[in-house]
RNA sequence: GCCGAAGUGGCGGAAUGGCAGACGCGGCGGUCUCAAACACCGCUGAGGGCAACCUCGUCCGGGUUCGAAUCCCGGCUUCGGUACCA
C-alpha cells in the first residue's frame, strides 16, 4: 500500500497503556491463570468450544428463538427449505455440508429482518428401515424413531435454526392420512389409474425393487433364485398430462443443469402417427390398422419394414402359424430381461419375423413385420416403420437380417447411387428427397409436413407429439409406506375407501415370516373388510405408495403439521408458498423435483394451492466424497463421522471448514487435515477479541505498527479493512459464496492481529473492526461470536441481547474511499512496473509520471509508443509499442 | 453414444477481459521454551542470477484483443446424468 514511501516514521511505541479503556473486554481469567503466567505474559483463556456450544443451543432452545411466527405480517417472508433427511441411522457429513450454509442463509436473512421459517422433519417411510427390520427381526417403525431420537440430538448439535415446533415424520398417521386423501382426490379427478405392467419378481421373497436384482443373470440379493417378470396392476399417477406445462421453467431460479434435465427427461418430441394395415394372408384377413410413430414422416417412402415391441397387442392377431413357437420363445427371453438389458446400447439387434406383412400407405409396398425388443412397448405406439436408410438402429437390424435398405433423402450434391455404408441421419435444410414418387427432387424438411398433410388428408396418418416421459408408477409391494386407500371387491371392482374412514392405518404388528415380501398380504385383519359400496366380503389394496409421494407435498404441511381436518392450511399456503429457496441436492434432478412441481401442478387443479411452482429459488450443493474421492459409504470404509469432528473442534469449525472448502456447488473429496485453518481462525478471533492488547510469544514486532504507519494511518487502515471486507462479504453471502466469504473475513483477522498489542488495539476504530467481525461471522459461527458478542456486553456493562438478533450493519462508504491508487504499469501487455499516485489524476497526468518510470523507460527502449491504453477507471496503465 | 459440469502451485481453491496463485492446508527457516507441543514472525509456482531483476507458467493446438485462466474454434482428460425414446 504504501510500496513507494519505505522510511519508516515510528508511531506511538509500546502497547501495554490500555487497560484503562472503557471498551477492554479482556476477560478475568487473564488474571487466574497463575501458574501459566511465563516470561511476564498471562495466559488468557483458551477457546474451548465443546464449553460454550452446548450452552449457547440449550438457551436458543429455551428462549424459542428460531419457531416461527406464521402469522406475522409485518416483515416480508422468507420461507427457506432444505431437503428433510432420511433416518438412516446417523447424520453423515453430507447432512452437515448442505444443512449449515442453509442455516447461515436463514441467520443472515433474520439479521435483514425477514421472517424465516426453516423447518425440518424427517422422510421417514421407505425400504431401508424395512431391511433393517427384516435382518434385525424388529418393527420398521420403532427402528425408524429411534433414528430419528438420535438424528435430532445430531441436528441439534449443528446450532442450525430449526423451527422444531414445525417438525413432521411422514411415517405418522398424521401425515400419511393425507397421502391418501390426496391419493383419492387425484383417483377421482382420473389423475390416478390403474394398469397391469410388469415388476420384478422372485418365487421366493416375492417382489423385489430393481436394485434388488443382482448380477447379469439376474438373481435375487437375498436367496440367489432367478427373478421373473410379473405382470401385476399397479397404481399410476397420470404425471403425462401435465408433461407440456413441466417443460415450462418460466417464473423459477433454478440452476441450468437442472433445467436440461428434467427437460430431456420429458422428452418431448415432435412427430406422426401413422397407419399401416396388415396385408392379407392365408391366416389372416388383413385390413387391420397398424400405427406407428416417427420423427421423419419424410422418409416414409424408405420404409422397408415394419417393427413392433415384443409385448404388442397385435403380435397375437398377426402372427402365421408357423411362426408361433420362434415368437413365443422371443417374447419370453424378451419378458425376462429387465428394460435395462434390452436398452443396452452395445447390444446386437435381435428380433423374429412374424410371418405377417403391411401395406405403406404412400405407395401400397408390401413390407415384412418383424418383433424386436429394440423397439419399447411403452413408448410412441410401441411400432415403427424401420427406414434402414436415415436410422442406426434400423440400419443394423437390416444388416443383421438381410433386408433391403432404400435412401430417400440425400444431400442435395450428392451422387444417388453411392451405397450407404451406415445410416444417413442428417436432418438440415440442405437435403432433398429421391425414391420419394411425387415429392422427389423437394427439400427434405418441405417434404416432412406435405406428407404429414398428405397423410392426413387421407385419414392415414396426423402430426403427434410423445413424450419420453411416463405415468408414474407408484404401488410398492412393501410394507413400511403409505396403504393405497382402495379395497378391491370382488363385485365392485377397485373402489376407493371413504374419506371418512381415512387413515387406513399400517397395522402395528409385522410378521415378516423371514421373508421380504408384503406382509401385508398375509394380515388377515388388515386384509378383509366389507365393501363401502355393496357391503359384501371385500379385500384390501396391500400395495403402499411410494415414498416419493410423501416428499411431493412436505414443504405445504410444515405450515400446518398438525391440521387434522385438511392436508394444507390454505391462508397459510398463500401467503408463505412458493418457497422462496429450496436446498438439496442434484441427484434428485428428474425424480423429487420432478414430482414436486407436478404435484403442486395438480394440487393447484385440486384447488388446494394457488401456484404452480413449489421452489422459486433452487441450489444444489455438490456431493462430499471420501477422503479417497469415492462416495462415501459404509462398505467403503471412507465416511466421516460429523460428532467426532464436533467433540474435538465444534460445530463452528466444522461449519466454518464446510464452507471453506470450496464452492458449495462443488462438493469434493473429504479431508480433515485442512480443518486447522478455520480451528486457528477462531482462535485468532477468540484471543483478538477478548485480549486486543495481548501479543504471542515470539511476536517479533514488540508492538510497533507497521513501517511506514503511523497511529492516524493505522486507524484509517483499519476502518477502510473492516468496511470493504464488509462490503465484499455481504455480497459473498448474498451469492452463497462461503469460501470467499471466510477467506475475507480471515483476511481481516490477519490485519487486526497484526495491530493486536499496538497502541490501537481498543481504540474506536479497532472495537469497531472486532464488532463488524463478529457479526459479519455470526451467522456462519453463531457459538463463538454468541459467546464474545456477550462477553463484550458484559465488559462494557451493558444487558445481554443476543448477536442473532441484531441488524447486519451497514457499510460506510466514505470509510473505504482511499487517497492514493497503487497502478500497475504494463508495456506490451506485461507487467512492468507499479507507482501508487493520488486517486483523482488525470490520464494525462498519469502517463507523464508513467513514462518518466525508470523500469518503464527501460522496457520501452527505442520503439515508438504507439499508443497508451488507460483500463476501465485507472486500474491499469497498458504502454502499446509500435510494431 | 448423447446431455451436463469441470481442468490453475505438492493439495483445497481465488481471480470470469486488466497485477495469476487471494485465503487455507502442507513444507522450509526463525522466535518463544530446559525441551516439545501450542502460538507468533518470515519464506514457499518453475528455471536463471551475488543482486536489482530476467525468462517461462492457468489441460493441448489455433484464433480474437493493446491485453486472455477468463471470449471464439478444434482436440484431450476427469467427474455426474442418461442409455436403442423411433
Amino acid at each position: 500500500m504504501h510500496a513507494d514511501t519505505p522510511d519508516p516514521s515510528p508511531g506511538p511505541a509500546g502497547g501495554s497503556f490500555h487497560s484503562g479503556l472503557g471498551q477492554d473486554v479482556t476477560t478475568t481469567d487473564r488474571t487466574t491463570s497463575d501458574e501459566g503466567s511465563r516470561a511476564g505474559r498471562p495466559r488468557i483463556e483458551r477457546y474451548e468450544p465443546t464449553a460454550i456450544e452446548p450452552k449457547w443451543q440449550e438457551r436458543w432452545a429455551e428462549l424459542r428463538m428460531y419457531d416461527t411466527d406464521l402469522s406475522d405480517d409485518s416483515r416480508p417472508r422468507y420461507y427457506l427449505l432444505t431437503m428433510y433427511p432420511y433416518p438412516s441411522g446417523a447424520l453423515h457429513i453430507g447432512h452437515w455440508y448442505i444443512k449449515t450454509p442453509t442455516d447461515a442463509i436463514a441467520r443472515y436473512r433474520r439479521m435483514h429482518g425477514d421472517n424465516v421459517f426453516l423447518p425440518i422433519g424427517f422422510d421417514a417411510f421407505g425400504l431401508p428401515a424395512e431391511n433393517a427390520a427384516i435382518k434385525g427381526g424388529f418393527n420398521p417403525r420403532d427402528w425408524t424413531m429411534q433414528n430419528m431420537e438420535k438424528m435430532r440430538g445430531q441436528l441439534r448439535s449443528m446450532g442450525a435454526t430449526f423451527a422444531w415446533d414445525a417438525e413432521l415424520a411422514t411415517c405418522e398417521p398424521a401425515y400419511y392420512r393425507w397421502n391418501q386423501w390426496l391419493f383419492l382426490q387425484l383417483l377421482d379427478r382420473g389423475l390416478a389409474y390403474r394398469a397391469i405392467s410388469p415388476v420384478d419378481w422372485c418365487p421366493n421373497d416375492g417382489t423385489l425393487a430393481r436394485e434388488q436384482v443382482e448380477g447379469v443373470d439376474r438373481r435375487c440379493w437375498r436367496c440367489g433364485a432367478k427373478v421373473e417378470k410379473r405382470e401385476l396392476a399397479q397404481w399410476y399417477l397420470r404425471i403425462t398430462r401435465y408433461a407440456d406445462e413441466l417443460l415450462d421453467f418460466s417464473g423459477i431460479d433454478w440452476p441450468e443443469p437442472i433445467r436440461v434435465q428434467q427437460t430431456n427427461w420429458i422428452g418431448r418430441s415432435s412427430g406422426a402417427e401413422i397407419t399401416f394395415e396388415s396385408a392379407p394372408s392365408p391366416s389372416h384377413a388383413g385390413g387391420a390398422p397398424i400405427k406407428v410413430f416417427t420423427t421423419r414422416p419424410d422418409t416414409l417412402f424408405g420404409a422397408t419394414f415394419l417393427v413392433l415391441a415384443p409385448e404388442h397387442p397385435l403380435v397375437a392377431d398377426l402372427i402365421a402359424p408357423e411362426r408361433q413357437t420362434d415368437v413365443e420363445a422371443y417374447v419370453k427371453a424378451a419378458a425376462d430381461k429387465t428394460e435395462i438389458d434390452r436398452l443396452s446400447t452395445d447390444r446386437d439387434k435381435t428380433g423374429v419375423a412374424i410371418g405377417a406383412e403391411a401395406v405403406n400407405p404412400v405407395n401400397g409396398e408390401r413390407v415384412p413385420i418383424f418383433i424386436a425388443d429394440y423397439v419399447l412397448g411403452t413408448y410412441g405406439t410401441g411400432a415403427i416403420m424401420a427406414v434402414p436408410a436415415h436410422d442406426e438402429r434400423d440400419f443394423a437390424f437390416a444388416r443383421r437380417f438381410d433386408l433391403p435398405i432404400v435412401q430417400v433423402v440425400m444431400p442435395r450434391d450428392a451422387s444417388p447411387h453411392a451405397e450407404l455404408t451406415e445410416a444417413f441421419t442428417a436432418h438440415t435444410a440442405d437435403e432433398v428427397m429421391v425414391n420419394s414418387g411425387q415429392f422427389d427432387g423437394r427439400q427434405a424438411s418441405e417434404a416432412w409436413h406435405d406428407i404429414v398433410a398428405w397423410l392426413a388428408e387421407q385419414g392415414k396418418g396426423e402430426q403427434t407429439v410423445t413424450y419420453r416421459l411416463r405415468d408414474w408408477l407408484v404401488s410398492r409391494q412393501r410394507y413400511w409406506g403409505t396403504p393405497i386407500p382402495v379395497i378391491h371387491c370382488p363385485v365392485d371392482g377397485p373402489v376407493p375407501v371413504p374419506v371418512a374412514d381415512l387413515p387406513v392405518l399400517l397395522p402395528e404388528t409385522v410378521d415378516y415370516h423371514g421373508s421380504g415380501d408384503n406382509p401385508l398380504t398375509r394380515d388377515e385383519a388388515f386384509l378383509n373388510v366389507d365393501c363401502p359400496r355393496c357391503g359384501g366380503p371385500a379385500k384390501r389394496e396391500t400395495d403402499t405408495l411410494d415414498t416419493f409421494i410423501d416428499s411431493s407435498w412436505y414443504w405445504f404441511r410444515y405450515l400446518s403439521p398438525k391440521l387434522d381436518d385438511a392436508p394444507v392450511d390454505v391462508d397459510l399456503v398463500r401467503r408463505w408458498t412458493p418457497v422462496t429457496q429450496y436446498t438439496g441436492g442434484a441427484e434428485h434432478a428428474v425424480m423429487h423435483l420432478l414430482y414436486s412441481r407436478f404435484f403442486t401442478k395438480a394440487m393447484r387443479d385440486l384447488g388446494l394451492v394457488h401456484e404452480s411452482e413449489p421452489f422459486r429459488k433452487l441450489f444444489n450443493q455438490g456431493q462430499i466424497l471420501g477422503a479417497d474421492g469415492e462416495r462415501m459409504s459404509k462398505s467403503r470404509g471412507n465416511v466421516q463421522d460429523p460428532d467426532e469432528l464436533v467433540a474435538r473442534y465444534g460445530a463452528d469449525a466444522v461449519r466454518l471448514y464446510l464452507m471453506f472448502m470450496g464452492p458449495w456447488d462443488q462438493g469434493g473429496p473429504w479431508n480433515t487435515k485442512g480443518i486447522s485453518g478455520p480451528v486457528k481462525f477462531l482462535g485468532r478471533v477468540w484471543a483478538l477479541t477478548i485480549d486486543p492488547h495481548g501479543r504471542e510469544a515470539g511476536d517479533q514486532t514488540d508492538g510497533a505498527l507497521p513501517a511506514g504507519e503511523d497511529e492516524s494511518d493505522a486507524r484509517d487502515r483499519l476502518r477502510a479493512a473492516a468496511h470493504r471486507t464488509l462490503r465484499d462479504v455481504t455480497e459473498d453471502y448474498e451469492g452463497f459464496r462461503w469460501n470467499t466469504m471466510v477467506a475475507k473475513l480471515m483476511e481481516l483477522s490477519n490485519l487486526l492481529v497484526r495491530y493486536r498489542g499496538t497502541s490501537v488495539a481498543g481504540l474506536p476504530e479497532w472495537n469497531e473492526a472486532i464488532r463488524l467481525l463478529l457479526l459479519m461471522l455470526a451467522p456462519a459461527a453463531p457459538h463463538i461470536t454468541e459467546e464474545l458478542w456477550s462477553r463484550v456486553l458484559a465488559a462494557n456493562g451493558a444487558e445481554w441481547e443476543s448477536i442473532h438478533v441484531q441488524r447486519w450493519p451497514s457499510v460506510d462508504e466514505t470509510a473505504i474511499v482511499e487517497q492514493t491508487r497503487e497502478v500497475p504499469i504494463q508495456v506490451n501487455g506485461k507487467l512492468r512496473d507499479k507507482v501508487t499516485v493520488p486517486v483523482g489524476i488525470s490520464e494525462i497526468e498519469l502517463e507523464q509520471i508513467v513514462l518518466a518510470r525508470d523500469k518503464v523507460i527501460a522496457a520501452i527502449g527505442d520503439v515508438p509508443v504507439a499508443r497508451i491504453i488507460h483500463a476501465g477507471g485507472g486500474r491499469l496503465v497498458n504502454i502499446v509499442l509500435r510494431r
